[in-house]
DNA sequence: CCCATGTCAGGTCCACTGACATCA
DNA sequence: CTGATGTCAGTGGACCTGACATGG
């Protein structure tokens, strides 16, 4: 009852817009990862360390823009289901590289494609030009957005 | 340690840009509203029963993006804050459409300048043609994503 | 009967804060 | 000392599944 019904000036923020395309983005990708029992930030994590082996779990923390503590548990959470491998003595630091095992790069290549599936329904309304843009326009978003959030190394 | 090295195609990856732009819109609102000791969703949900009033637990979920679980462990926050109210028996069906309280007026005006101060600097890097079209791209990737999901009714 | 709604229960995951120790 | 890191503890929010009653 009553789902559409005015639309005051909900469309014309970006922020609920912006809100909206996330939550719709983060339900199909979770959808399609269900069947492997991969949670997208799970998905994020494997496919960072596919990416860039190696990267500490505050490395991962920063590029999933989460804290430290959060991707500790997730790290924890692969490591438990034997898809990561940490080194348990730090070289150097404090720093603990993380690493897919086997099991993890097969079950990424998996999720892999699944991902690149929804990404690739999520762009199926976008010529070339229009994704360049929309990137464009997405990056100057965040640039606006970041330098008052600094000093708060989180 | 490791921050800015390679990036490979992560930031070519539509849904990892939505997803850090999203981010950092979060942690922007989410510091603005500390002060006032409201959470973003709970801004959303002030925000939407002023744009309609009446909405019900139902409706608000769907509007937020979020299950009717949790919208209503939300209402009821608000309530026992004394921002909301929301009739006791329905008039028809089951539906209890729900309002804000003369201090969830308050509190909101206040608010909803903040948010509003945020919003302004997430679009202070895009002109107005620039903010249309991104809204229409947008758009177009909900849509793109919307068809899938249905039947799953939540 | 079917569907939407409101609500309760249990459990999981994720994210945050605060705090502390360690190491370059 | 400072800064980055890993980690423990606690809390809260949001999700899911399942279930049930009620009203159109």
């Amino acid at each position: 009852m009553s789902q559409e019904r005015d639309r005051v000036d909900l469309d014309t923020s970006l922020g609920y817009l912006l809100k909206k395309t996330h939550s719709a983005l983060r339900v199909a990708m979770d959808g399609a990862l269900r069947p492997s029992g991969l949670s997208v930030p799970q998905y994020a994590c494997l496919e960072l360390l596919a990416q860039r082996p190696g990267l500490s779990n505050a490395d991962l923390a920063r590029s999933a823009f989460v804290t430290r503590q959060s991707m500790n548990v997730l790290l924890r959470g692969l490591q438990r289901a034997g898809l990561v491998k940490r080194a348990s003595v730090a070289e150097t630091g404090r720093a603990l590289p993380a690493q897919l095992t086997a099991a993890g790069h097969r079950m990424l290549t998996d999720a892999s494609r699944t991902i690149h599936a929804v990404e690739a329904r999520l762009t199926s309304a976008l010529d070339h030009d229009q994704q360049t843009q929309l990137r464009v326009l997405l990056t100057a978003c965040v640039d606006a957005l970041q330098p008052a959030e600094t000093s708060t190394t989180r």
